[in-house]
Order: structure tokens, then sequence, then C-alpha cells
DNA sequence: AAAATAATGTGATGTATATCACATTATTCC
DNA sequence: GGAATAATGTGATATACATCACATTATTTT
């Protein structure tokens, strides 16, 4: 891999906009990208963490094991760093990746990327304020999936595919209805149930994977009020 | 307020290690001690977020206002740092604090605490260090409140009051029922049915706020498994 | 292309827990 | 210390959703 490589990659990230060419040689030096497709594990739960990913193409969902099922934690779409709470917070992670589009990530050893942190404090200021935003996002998500009637959180998530990772009207799911269920912690059947709930009150069109979101309002004002 | 003090409270805070004594003095003379009673908002949802918080002494609830009820984020005993995420993150606090005992807490101007964050790498490494354990307890906080029934939601926060907070078996709640609730997301009502369900079981012993632990290898049974 | 496997849809039934209603007991306040 | 207010307990009823059961349809695999 060539240094320049990795300095137009990682100039998408913010944090990485601080960092000098000599900094940007010494993460591209012990930097490997890997390509994934889709259904491809990316990290594990309770493995040894001992990369930061930066995501650089593609859609990934972040997983953890909860008492009852798998919980899915997010979705996270290129670019992105991933795994950074979980590996700067535990020798272990505390959840798995697993690619559900084709993906390309690069794995940045952690002890260069501790490294970077030391030695370039607006690197590490920028790492921390998006830190920050993550964790007063995940705030939101945990509320809204706690105290939110299964029909909002679906419109939630179906809103957030729409705007945030398709920036579409109509796409295609990149999860099956079980992986929908685990998303939105329900069963299966609740999901299949109220997709055509949805497509029936024409607030949707359902065609197997394929969503078309027909009333954006009103969908909404069902992920907002539960 | 001197600086002697200061740099006496702050050297509980394991990142406030690695600040220098000019550092310490930097920040303890932007630095402001207040005293809370029970039931004091310290900051509030919404408000301009300026400064970052050192609690001292006491015991304090997150509070984060929900689509259909406020939802107590979480609880968090002193020392420790509080609104880093809230106020590094966003102009405006994303939650509110209120002190459930008598409280005390020295306000950091974020300015000042920005500028040690850019001028000292090793201070800003554990900050960065704590936000990600933070993170990561806050995923399975969540996990285990969507997932868990209530009774073992329940369970779960009265091990956390016995273990964590008050590391006694017995203890008095800081809560009402109706905070409980808010807690474990659920109603006043069935906070209550549960207690007593739980006393009748001859797990717990309740005499109004009153709390006794007497078969804590169960209450972490419940706590696990739902 | 056939066979095997996985994903999906849909009815019937059960249950955890919300909600309403009201009685009872603590706390706070003047 | 009595009045007002807030906190708590407990029954009856309603409901969102899980779970089970099975039919149907896609998707892989060979």
């Amino acid at each position: 891999m060539e240094n320049k490589n990795c300095s137009l990659c990682l100039f998408k990230s913010k944090a990485a906009k601080n960092l000098s060419d000599p900094e940007l040689k010494q993460m591209g030096n012990s930097c490997a990208e890997v390509v994934f497709r889709k259904g491809d594990t990316i990290f594990k739960e309770n493995a040894l963490s001992s990369n930061i990913i930066y995501l650089q193409k593609g859609l990934v969902k972040l997983l953890i094991e909860g008492p009852h099922q798998t919980q899915i934690l997010r979705l996270k779409k290129a670019p992105c760093y991933l795994g950074l709470p979980t590996t700067m917070g535990d020798k272990v992670n505390h959840y798995s990746a697993v690619a559900i589009e084709p993906t390309t990530a690069c794995f940045i050893d952690i002890n260069t990327f501790k490294n970077l942190l030391k030695i370039n404090p607006d690197f590490s200021f920028e790492i921390i304020t998006e830190l920050c935003r993550n964790e007063l996002e995940q705030f939101h998500r945990c509320v809204k999936l706690i105290q939110n009637q299964i029909y909002g959180r679906l419109a939630n998530h179906l809103l957030n595919l729409s705007t945030e990772v398709y920036e579409s009207t109509e796409f295609k799911l990149p999860l099956t209805r079980n992986e929908i269920a685990d998303l939105v912690c329900t069963s299966r059947e609740t999901v299949s149930r109220l997709l055509s709930d949805l497509s029936k009150e024409k607030i949707i069109q359902v065609d197997g994977k394929q969503v078309r979101i027909l009333n954006q309002a009103l969908l909404e004002k069902i992920s907002d009020k539960g």
C-alpha cells in the first residue's frame, strides 16, 4: 500500500485533516486495506481488539449479544471510524461489526493510532468531539428504542435508511426481516405485520426488500410520536 | 478559591493526574465550586452548555425528555466528570443533571478545559479513554433496558445501587417510585408491585425507601436473565 | 434444474405491563 | 400541629406484542 492512497482516503475524515504529511505517512505504513462481502465479519465481540478501522466504502451493522437476542446497536455508513470505543475502551471488543453491503475497510494499528493521538492534539481533539457526538446520538437512539412502540421504531429506521444511508425515497432493504427485528428489538413476525400495515396505510410501498416511501411526513410523525 | 484546593480535588480524576502544577492552577483559576441540595438542577437540557462539571461529592441523575416520559439515562456518583459529551458534543445540552443527594460540583470553563486538552496530550488521551469506556457501558445499559423485562431491569438497578453507589447491602433509595419508573422505563404502579413481589419472594426487604438485599445471588440471576 | 435451505406471511392464543380508579400514607408548608 | 400536597399501594380492565404453528415463497447449493 502507498502513502498516497492512505492520505487521500483519510482526508475524508475530519479528524485526519489535522494530521501532517509525515503523520499520515506513519498511519499509512501501519494500515491494511481489506475488502468484505455482504455477511462478512469485520471484527467480533470478545475477540482481542487491536485495530481502529476506517470504513472507506460500504455499510456495516454493529451487533451485541443481549440477554435474549442479538441486538443491532446501529448501522454505520462509510466514511467513518469503526470500533473507536470498543478498541480504546477495553482490550476486548464489546460488539461485532458485520458488513451488510460490499465494504472496504482500513485496519489501522492501535499503537500507531494511539501514538498519533499523543503527538497531535488537534487530531485527538477532533476524535474527542466525534466521540461526544456519537454518545449524544446514542442516548437519543436508546431513549427512542425504549419509549417508542415498535411501529414508531420501525418508522424511525425506515426514515434513517432513506435520508441518511441511501439518500433516496426508494431503496433496497439491506437487512432481512429477522435483522430488522434485531434492530428494533421485536420478533420477525411483528416486522412482517407492521410493514404490511404501513403498506396498507399507503405510507410506504413494499415489494420484498424493495421499499419506497410514499408519505414521509406521516412516517416522521409515527417515528416521533411512537 | 485557591489553587491548592482544586488540585487536591482534581487529583481524584485519573485524567487530571496528567496535568502539571501550572495547568492545574490554570484550571483552578476558572473553576467555581457550587453546592446543591437534593432536587436542585445542575444543568438543564436545551440550555447553552458552557461548563465541564467535576462532581466532587454527591449523587446525580441525568435526565432526557423522551417522546412519552422523561427518561433517567443514568445515575452518576462522585468523583467523576459530568456533561463531557453534552458540552463537547454540541452547543446546547442534550440532557439535564439533577442532584438526588447533597452534591458539590466544580464548574470548569469549557474554553479552559478545551485548552488543556490541546496542550496536554496525556490528559486528552485519558479523556478519550474515559469517553470510550462510558460509551461501552452505555451500549450495555441500553441493550439491557430494551431486552430485559421490567423485573430484570429493576433487579439490575437495585444491584447497581447496592454495589456501585452505596457499597452496602442496605441503603435508602435516593429516588421515588416515580423516578425508579423513569429509570427502568415503566409506570409507578408497576414499580410498586414488583418491589413488593421481590419482597414477598424474600429477595429484598423493603420498608418505604429503606431497602436491604437479602438474596444477592438470586437478584443477579434476575438481573441477567430478565 | 432439482433439492435443500433460508426467508417470509398470517392466523390463533397467551401474557407482561399500561392505564384507570380510588384508598392510604408520608411530607411539606404555613 | 393541622391543612395541603405529594407519594404510594392495589384491584380491575385493556392492549401491544410475543410465541407457536404452519403454509408459501425466495435463494443457495450441487
